[in-house]
DNA sequence: ACAAGCGATGACAACGTTGTCGGATGGCGG
DNA sequence: CCGCCATCCGACAACGTTGTCATCGCTTGT
């Protein structure tokens, strides 16, 4: 800026008017400073002028556990066009499901001093959040809530869906009915769970613990539980699997068997409807959520200041045929 | 700061040094520091820092069309997990295929002065990132081509795919073989169409106009350009689709018809093993790709000056039996 | 002719941090 | 008792920018 000014023949102050467009620069000036500003490649720098001003640095930060898996990058993408609504942009990291590697990089978010956090939490302790949230940092937890503190949080209705998983199976005649989920840490795979056995009590269903597994999904694991739900005396006939992940590798899993199980699978997922037979689903609007969450934090930053809301989405049953199969 | 300074009783100077694990301060001195920082919840402002020492702000820009699509998420991740081993974060954005935003977004990053950039250029004039680059700026293009200046580029070998593709179905009798490509303003989509083009003219298979489509994928559009080629005297017994967009949505149209024709799809998509039959794939690593991308970018950061490299990650041809289907 | 007003510009401080340098204190040898 | 060095610490400037206020020259009204 320096450079700008001497070769403009003004004052660091003008270069600064005509960089903001403040009124009151001659036009001869003004043109004097553009060509320089062009002659010299200039460039803002925004942090000094964020530092100047106080002001915000006009960026949130969005960790997710692996932007990699569509259910992430959908809600990234989701968060990233609010943000640029609002005149934002977007640091994202991936944590890996890594409480130790979540927390490093909310606090390298938090000295890059973002307007704003938006996290899947992996882990269950976040009183290293206390400091910000006491300094007026808006944080919205997303998908799981934060373990030990209370903060804005936008769920999914992981309850409500295990109910009506079970529910539409056994309206189709199903008695055996298996769970795959997550490991039992994971919120969203508790949860998930709960509904499975409330549905299964609403449903006048037999809840078999040897029917349920919870476990960080790889597929050696989910091939071994398989074999224990369905080659026994007693075979459940259906299959209710955790999250996307888990639902891939199980109908993997499957292809090879020759019959399969009737599968409702949580989180919807592009081609279900094409697998042959399609795979019904208890699936919510991932956009939705990662837009709900970024509106809640954005209201916060426009000085909403009520008390922590929690909002749950709502998921819905889409029945693909699957889980009409009648057992055997 | 000023106010741990004045907390534990020292200058700011001393709390700097305590921060900065500076060597020279008494054991006491430091445990006041830190209690002090521990009590006002402290955290050392990066922006600030980075200005001072004139060092660099850590973070590298990542620009692509779209967050939410699997080809650009998988590509994030690798690219996050680099830039996290050489200890800098990511400012991610999708340009949603419009290159005014492109450039906005790109410019944006530069104003946040990013240490360096990775893009998928949507648009074909790149003279606004001249400046940058002259002032040392890294900036690698991924998957596409730079419009008009010379930079470090990570392609795939889209020719070489394109021929592939064409290849492995003539082996399999097909000589009537349609095209669905994107817009022809997309590089990857026009040499994939030139790949496709010659490997017409090395298998002997006649390359026929009307069996060529490049726009952008809608589902009607494909729903069209299905109809051309296939409902005709001569129609094709073989379908080439130029991205994974454009495969998923020809598949969901072939499936309400009786007689598929084989296909072979531009980039691989999970579950493309699981459908019936199921869907041979021109693929690539694409997190190999990013990887790829962000080790270049970072070696130039170390200081490699060498001239624009430009590299193409190879293909892979994976039957998976569409492709095989006799024609009939 | 003169004060007041206005338009255009510049000098200076400040944002939060760190590098440089110099000052204070205390221990130790002579 | 002096000088010297090591250790610990603070004052100050600077990074690139912008807000505040002052300055300068010119026009306008009387």
């Amino acid at each position: 800026m320096n450079d700008v000014a001497r070769l403009a023949g003004v004052s660091l102050k003008t270069v600064s008017r005509v960089v903001n467009g403040e009124a009151g620069v001659h036009p001869s000036t003004t043109g004097r400073v553009l060509g320089a500003i062009d002659q010299l490649g200039f460039r803002r720098n925004l942090g000094a002028r964020n530092l100047r001003r106080g002001s915000s640095t006009g960026t949130i930060g969005v960790l997710t556990e692996d932007v990699a898996n569509p259910f992430y990058s959908v809600l990234t993408r989701a968060v990233e066009e609010v943000a640029r609504q609002h005149g934002r942009q977007v640091l994202s990291a991936s944590s890996d499901e890594d409480p130790d590697r979540e927390r490093e990089l909310v606090l390298e978010f938090c000295s890059r001093r973002v307007d704003g956090l938006l996290v899947v939490p992996a882990g269950l302790r976040h009183g290293y959040l206390v400091p910000e949230l006491h300094a007026g940092l808006p944080v919205v937890f997303v998908d799981r809530p934060a373990g030990d503190i209370v903060a804005d949080t936008v769920l999914v209705d992981n309850l409500g869906g295990g109910v009506e998983a079970v529910l539409h199976l056994a309206r189709h005649g199903h008695r055996r009915i298996a769970f795959l989920g997550d490991a039992p840490t994971i919120f969203t795979a508790s949860e998930r769970l709960r509904g499975f056995r409330e549905g299964c009590a609403r449903a006048g269903v037999r809840f078999d613990e040897e029917l349920v597994t919870m476990r960080a999904p790889d597929p050696l694991g989910i091939a071994h539980v398989l074999r224990t739900a369905l080659d026994r005396p007693d075979p459940a006939t259906a299959l209710v699997t955790g999250n996307n992940r888990i639902t891939v590798l199980a109908l993997r899993e499957l292809a090879h068997r020759s019959r399969r199980p009737a599968v409702v699978g949580f989180d919807d997922f592009e081609l279900a409807d094409l697998l042959d037979p399609p795979v019904s689903v208890i699936s919510h609007d991932t956009s939705a959520l990662g837009k709900a969450a970024a509106e809640l934090l954005f209201a916060r930053l426009a000085g909403d200041d009520s008390p922590p809301h929690r909002v749950i989405m709502p998921v819905r049953l889409t029945a693909r045929g699957s889980g009409e199969t009648r057992p055997s």
